[in-house]
DNA sequence: GGATTTCTTCAATTCATTTTGAAGAAAGTG
DNA sequence: CACTTTCTTCAAAATGAATTGAAGAAATCC
């Protein structure tokens, strides 16, 4: 009944879709991705978007990211003229690899625009209470986010961490 | 200066607004916490639509999110009609509390999906190979959606994991 | 209770993102 | 090289989320 293995298939690139839009991704890289993954032999663009049910740009589109990321690739299929895909299978590593080029960007602007804005309250001559307080507040918030970035950068690095250094920096704050 | 200090504040808020709204949620809720917490004094409404630039509807609802999570809360200001709030300070239990209640939820949520679609492919009678190599890959997802599980749900319990189970898990399978 | 201030709600609008599908480019074939 | 298939691009449409602002509800004050 290969109906049912089309609906399984289905229900996960829906599940998968869910969770890289969650995490910022369009759905329907999860979609194509899953079908990709659960498939014995690569297949074609348009094999893609006759299964997902995704129009030829969007499919077009989606390849064209998930090879970017490094999450799909091209293989030659002897006998056909079409390109065909297959999906990465590791992972852990597009994880990773995701981490480190998106999550890590993130912190790190974030980090760098939060000194900018304590730098602006310092440069304030005549400072007053309230100048203080939010620069103290300030760095609080920019402590996290070093403590974020180097998280993410051994986890980037490494590829797994420990969090203890959260609990350090939190007890050190109440 | 106190114009700098405006501008330092929305510096910040601008920088958190971007860190929620990768986080899924929305960028107002970022500002007006940020201007909160970087107050001495509880605020009214109005005066954070002011400072913030955000409309009166927009400092509603913002609050009221912020209300339901506990990320804000409402304080009587002696001779003051209006309504004022400030900001939790626990950024830590902040973000504890969020993983508990919207990732918690969003994983388990696929880890279920994951599954059913594991039963329907494992309901079909005259299974083949296609079947066979799709019911494996998608316990290996599945695998992976349960550690996950396991972690944030550590993460919310304990507020600190060590992500060393992922490596028994991940080595295991190559 | 009436007057005033403040808050919430919600339909309409704006804004951003994703998808579509057709046109044209590119690649493959004989 | 002409022909076919396949892929990419992109303007337009669809979708979805956030925001606005005005209307009405609620709270507060005297």
């Amino acid at each position: 009944m290969s109906t049912k293995r089309e609906r399984a298939i289905l229900i996960a690139g829906d599940t998968m879709g869910d969770l890289v839009a969650f995490w910022g991704f369009k759905s329907s890289m999860g979609r194509i991705w899953t079908l990709l993954y659960l498939s014995t032999e690569p297949l074609s663009a348009s094999e893609i978007a006759e299964r997902t049910g995704l129009s030829s740009g969007a499919v077009s589109m989606g390849l064209s990211d998930l090879l970017q990321w490094g999450i799909a690739e091209k293989v030659a299929v002897s006998g056909a003229r079409a390109k065909h895909y297959t999906a990465e299978t590791d992972v852990w590593g597009i994880v990773r690899r995701i981490v480190r080029e998106r999550e890590l960007r993130l912190v790190g602007k974030s980090r760098e625009r939060f000194r900018e804005a304590i730098a602006l309250l310092e440069s304030i001559e005549d400072a007053d209470d309230h100048d203080r307080f939010a620069i103290e507040r300030l760095r609080g918030l920019l402590g996290l986010a070093e403590i974020g970035y180097s998280l993410v950068e051994t986890f980037a690095r490494v590829g797994m961490l420990s969090l203890e250094p959260i609990r350090g920096a939190l007890s050190r704050r109440g």
